[in-house]
RNA sequence: GCCGCAGUGGUGGAAUUGGUAGACACGUUGGACUUAAAAUCCAAUUCGAAUAGUAUUCGAGUGCCGGUUCGAGUCCGGCCUGCGGUACCA
């Protein structure tokens, strides 16, 4: 039997690509370039599972695809290898981390291999290699001296379960991403890089980027840039001014108190003796209380009035100064100007407190609301009254300039991004503290590696695992000879991800990141495919260095990636729960947390409504499918989809289940129905008799209908290609297929090209074809297969007949007279069946739509 | 709360600038092949009704209500539900 077995066709293909370095990235630079980019994974011990092959697939038939289109392609993958797991591992069994890692790597490296994707292997880059973080910290360095990674002693999220800091975007709701411990907030001295420089450029620079709008948006919200004003206001009794920032000077009228952060510098010299008790007991609750306490509070409004005032400047009234946790000191001044009339915290705070409320606005006379915060014109406000808001703050504004006690001012929500991290497995700082102070290692001292550690906890006192190599940390200053201690945090895993679609131009380079000819021609990726959940983490501080390399000229675009791709989800199975409550069956609409779950089978169930029911009963049940989790145990295998079905049907199925942006759930039913395909295809050319092409192959030229089925596929899968739509194109090469499986010959010629065209998709399957069909070359760089209009034409159009907008008939119309209105009405008219619609009628309108539709309006007579 | 996206058969999904809703696939049902099963092949499959007999006709139908249009899954207005992001950002 010669039927199509995947397993050993699979086996010899990728053998025989890796073998003859089929994929090797071209040096040559005369062709036009094509850079698809994947996410680099972080190879963990759990292997590869069904989502990291969703965009790998997606990418790889695209690098396919631009290879037979004449393109140079860069196709390269990698490994984003520090992190936590591997430490926690060696905390537990004291395995080195770098162990670990490569054996993960191995095995990761393995399964995609299996999968057939067509990198190139010697490009390979790993973050954790010396090689290559020689560079991450080379990058630190200019970071370094550009002013743009400085120290701070700042209150940090400092998870005591993990040992470390996290930034503010690894936490969530008051928990680690990683692992979902508490984090409290601690001051601690830190590497920060300076992002917020280049707030203005990352957000101008989205616009010129072809990146889903929504992710646009998420980055754009993130930066969350705000336009307002500053305005001093001074202190009663003290030579200090007060500086807030608001986006509303319109309502600087109401303003009828202030709000200090507690952590804000002036708190201690402003508050009175006789409030000094109270102010430090408040501040020193809202320090113990972790970012999840303090959400935990939003409903009800706490503070401590400081015993101080400040004067309104625009109407010199005394209002006194409170401080609140509801005011962040991280955000602007880290003091606010309240206006209750026109802002709800404010309103809420003023009611707690019985400050008093001035309305600067005037509401609609049906407003019943509290604070208003909608347009009207300004009320109580001297001489910005019956002006509208815009108006109001351009005049406030000006006149605060005039009295040098406020400006115009914009303001970012984005922080600097704290980059440093009391972990062993990262990358070390290139830094020695002498006399107290940092100073930058030399560059020729790169890379600086790790030392090795006996144990790859944190000290108690939440030292880095490296405060325990003291050989490595105690060291001398070479300059001065002075002794000096190394810097023994280290970098946060963003910090490799940030730059390595670089470090593939030209891995093996030694004069800096890049090689700047090469640089030149690959950059920018031109299509870049991972999941939403790095929508502001990896791409933010990517787009910040690449800015930073930019201004250095160590490349030359300022964006790095140019078209930006998020694949959906893959959930598991679709799954039916039935829910009981005391033994009895309740509908899922009543179900909540103590109703026992239970798992429904296809049968046990039926539609009904709008959902499902228990079968024969109103008893609603769940149907939907969940994230793949090891706990719910649905989790689908790689390894194993391609021991039964083979990688070919793994990769066409992945792509068939849907458009590639799109959450959607796994169907083992489905990959069935994608391998039947694949054998379709395999007989319509192999005899599974003698493993020889069929007698049907033939040098035959073909036929017009052969011509126009071969056509109509290659049209389609080409379009569906560049457009990423690859679940339509795999249809039409389903339909191709359908067809082809019904001619009693098939000319040799149309076999290579749909072999040609299958291929991107199934490459194991298609390269088999390819050399059964006669060849002795790989097909991946043949031409891809040109669609001829002329073989598309169809000798006759089909035009459905409306009357009302309601189809009557279809007819058959010749080619040749399919644009002629005349003669097309006539015919539509003279139809028994749209006859029966006339009677009695008058017509009203005559639509006709070349090559589409023929509607005739009536009415009655 | 705010921002974004999405709601189409039993299921995943398809439908050019508004032009026959349901391509392709899964599932199901029936049939062929077989001692039997699997595999394969063929046919049917949105729902409802009618006629009638192996085909045809009519009506409804793309989350809900309304609008524009000869014609709306697609455009406009108002809702509902789900998903993702974000949250005292002044």
């Amino acid at each position: 039997m010669h039927t199509y077995q995947p397993e050993s066709i699979e086996s010899k293909w990728q053998k025989y690509w890796l073998e003859k370095k089929t994929f090797k990235t071209p040096t040559d630079t005369s062709k036009p370039k094509y850079y698809v980019l994947d996410m680099f994974p972080y190879p963990s011990g759990a292997g590869l599972h069904v989502g990291h092959p969703e965009g790998y697939t997606a990418t790889d038939i695209v690098a396919r695809f631009k290879r037979m289109n004449g393109f140079n392609v860069l196709h390269p993958i990698g490994w984003d290898a520090f992190g936590l797991p591997a430490e926690q591992y060696a905390v537990k069994t004291g395995t080195h981390p770098k162990i670990t890692t490569e054996k993960n790597i191995e095995r990761f490296r393995e399964q995609l291999q299996a999968i057939g994707f067509s990198y190139d292997w010697d490009r390979e880059v790993n973050t954790t290699d010396p090689n290559y973080f020689k560079w991450t910290q080379w990058i630190f360095l200019k970071l370094y001296e550009k002013g743009l990674a400085y120290e701070d002693e700042v209150a940090v999220n400092w998870c005591p379960e993990l040992g470390t800091v996290l930034a503010n975007e690894e936490v969530i709701d008051g928990k680690s991403e990683v692992g979902g411990f508490p984090v409290i907030r601690k001051p601690m001295r830190q590497w920060v890089l300076k992002i917020t420089e280049y707030a203005e450029e990352l957000l101008q620079d989205l616009e010129g980027l072809d990146w889903p709008e929504s992710l646009k948006d998420m980055q754009r919200n993130w930066i969350g840039k705000s336009i307002g004003a500053e305005i001093d206001f001074q202190i009663q009794g003290f030579n200090e001014k007060l500086r807030v920032f608001t986006t509303r000077p319109d309502t600087l009228f109401g303003a009828t108190y202030m709000v200090l952060a507690p952590e804000h510098h002036l708190v201690d010299q402003i508050t009175t003796p006789d409030q000094k008790q109270a102010v430090a007991e408040y501040k020193e609750a809202a320090a113990l209380k972790s970012d999840l306490d303090r959400q935990e509070l939003t409903k009800e409004k706490t503070g401590v009035f400081t015993g101080a005032f400040a004067i309104n400047p625009a109407n010199g009234k005394e209002i006194p100064i409170w401080i609140a946790d509801y005011v962040l000191v991280s955000y602007g001044t880290g003091a606010i100007m309240a206006v209750p009339g026109q802002d709800e915290r404010d309103w809420e705070f003023a009611e707690e407190f019985d400050l008093p409320i001035v309305r600067t606005v005037q509401p609609p006379g049906n407003f019943e609301g509290k604070a208003y915060i909608g347009e009207g014109v300004a009320i109580n406000s001297e001489f910005l009254n019956g002006l509208k808001i815009k108006e109001a703050k351009e005049k406030i504004i000006t006149w605060l300039e005039e009295k040098e006690t406020g400006k115009k001012a914009i303001n970012y929500k984005l922080r600097d991004w704290l980059f440093s991290r009391q972990r062993y497995w990262g990358e070390p700082f290139p830094i020695i503290h002498v006399d107290g102070e940092s100073k930058a290692v030399s560059y020729d001292e790169l890379p600086l590696e790790l030392p090795e550690v006996d144990k790859y906890q944190p000290t108690g006192d939440g030292e880095p695992p490296l405060a325990n190599a003291t050989e490595w940390v105690n060291t001398t200053d070479p300059e001065t000879g002075k002794p000096a201690k190394r810097e023994t945090n280290t970098m946060p895993q963003w910090a490799g991800s940030c730059w390595y679609y670089l470090r593939y131009i030209s891995p093996e380079f030694d004069g800096g990141p890049v090689d700047p000819d090469y640089e030149k021609y690959w950059m920018p990726v031109d299509l870049y495919v991972g999941g939403a959940e790095h929508a502001v983490l990896h791409l933010l501080y990517a787009r910040f260095w690449h800015k930073v390399l930019y201004d250095i000229g160590v490349v030359s675009t300022k964006e790095p990636f140019q078209k930006l791709v998020n694949q959906g989800m893959i959930l598991g199975e679709m799954e039916f729960t039935g829910f009981k409550q005391k033994g009895e069956w309740i509908s899922s609409t009543s179900a909540d947390e103590n109703s026992e779950q239970v798992k429904l089978s296809d049968e046990e169930v039926e539609k009904k409504g709008d959902g499902f029911v228990l079968k024969g009963t109103d008893i609603r049940v769940d149907a939907r499918a969940h994230k793949m989790s090891k706990s719910r145990g649905n989790v689908i295998n790689p390894d194993s989809v391609i021991e039964q079905y083979g990688a070919d049907s793994l990769r066409l199925y992945e792509m068939f289940m849907g458009p590639l942006e799109q959450v959607k759930p796994w169907s083992t039913k489905g990959v069935e129905g994608v391998n039947r395909f694949l054998n379709r295809a395999w007989r319509l050319i192999i005899d599974e008799e003698t493993g020889e092409l069929r007698s049907e192959l033939s040098e035959v030229s073909p036929s017009k209908k052969q011509l126009k089925s071969l056509h109509e596929a290659i049209k389609k899968v080409t379009e569906d290609i560049e457009e990423l739509r690859f679940n339509t194109a795999i249809s039409a090469l389903m339909i191709f297929v359908n067809e082809a499986n019904q001619w009693k010959e098939i000319p040799h010629s149309v076999a290579k090209e749909f072999v040609l065209i299958l291929s991107p998709f199934a490459p194991h399957i298609a390269e088999e074809l390819w050399a059964k069909l006669g060849n002795e070359q790989t097909l991946a760089y043949e031409d891809w297969p040109l669609y001829n209009e002329e073989y598309l034409k169809a000798d006759s159009i089909l035009y459905p007949v409306q009357v009302n907008g309601k189809v009557r008939a279809n007819l058959e119309i010749p080619a040749d007279k399919a644009l002629d209105k005349e003669y097309v009405l006539k015919k539509a008219k003279e139809d028994t069946k749209v006859q029966n619609y006339l009677i009695n009628s008058v017509i009203v309108k005559e639509v006709f739509v070349p090559q589409r539709i023929i509607n005739i309006v009536v009415r009655p007579a």
